[in-house]
DNA sequence: ATAGATGCAAAAATTTTGCAAGGTG
DNA sequence: CACCTTGCAAAATTTTTGCATCTAT
């Protein structure tokens, strides 16, 4: 099977994981569309098209195993469907945060966050660390509010 | 019926509600257990006990009225289930985040924001309010990573 | 009295699981 | 060739809905 990301091929062998069509396929999907944030129908939807043969169970397993891995994220968004988006330590995805509005559903990423807050974080997150003896991997932060459209609709 | 907290009760009456029985016992479960995040099962199964009568229909419900009134929030842990906890606007809740073990599912509230962090993120809100003309109304921060036990287990 | 709210049970929707068959290293 | 993965379909879970009945106001 062709290989995706050598890096990721190398991880997974390395624990005696095998980089299937399936796999590469929906590697695919995350790379080729960085910042979207997909939900497990979603990707079947895309993964089907490209080969009618992956099935659902196949789907939830490989987004498991990718979440696991680190290498995408789970996200949800209030609307009780699990998202997916690559993580930032993959291939230079910029650090975002995400905007909901709790109304309609709708997403925006947000990426200006400024070196002061990233200091803040990065000084926030050691502390936590320390304290609780967590290993923190990743943090996600959401602003929930209402959108411009929903807002007028009112 | 014997009304609850009077403000939520007269925000109710305006807006053609009304403070029914399943509506106060499901409250109270959340005012006596501040900072607690409850699954829809959880509230079912304690308003259950309280009153029988009570289903899983009208925990659902009330679970949707009371996140659309502001008064409690969804939260997801990565689990699947969705957790509601009261909202720090209502009843003194002090600020807080979480901090998610992505291994076992262990949730800790974590309160120690600075009043830099505090001030920061007023700023931040204030500007994303701005430039995408959203009406920011909480926001949701967590850190998540591997905790104590689980780290040492492997 | 009257609209809103409830409870029950059935339906939807999402996610997980078992197992024989298939594909990867 | 060994054994990790897959696909299918069935099962488990969580959440939503319809409708007759009940109940706050």
């Amino acid at each position: 099977m062709r290989r995706g990301n050598p890096w990721i091929c190398k991880r997974m062998r390395e624990e005696g994981m095998r980089m299937t069509q399936a796999r590469a396929i929906i590697l695919n999907i995350f790379a080729g569309n960085q910042g979207e944030h997909f939900s497990a129908q979603e990707i079947f939807f895309i993964a089907h098209r490209i080969n009618p043969g992956i099935g659902f169970a196949t789907v939830y397993r490989t987004l498991d195993l990718l979440a696991q891995m680190g290498i995408i994220q789970k996200l949800e968004f209030g609307d009780g469907l699990t998202r997916y988006e690559m993580t930032e330590a993959m291939e230079n995805v910029p650090h975002h945060h995400h905007l909901v509005c709790t109304e309609c559903g709708k997403v925006i990423d947000y990426t200006e966050f400024t070196d002061e807050e990233k200091e803040l974080f990065a000084k926030v997150e050691k502390e936590l660390s320390e304290k609780y003896k967590f290993k923190i991997k990743n943090h996600i932060i959401q602003f929930c509010g209402i959108c411009n459209n929903c807002g007028e609709r009112r």
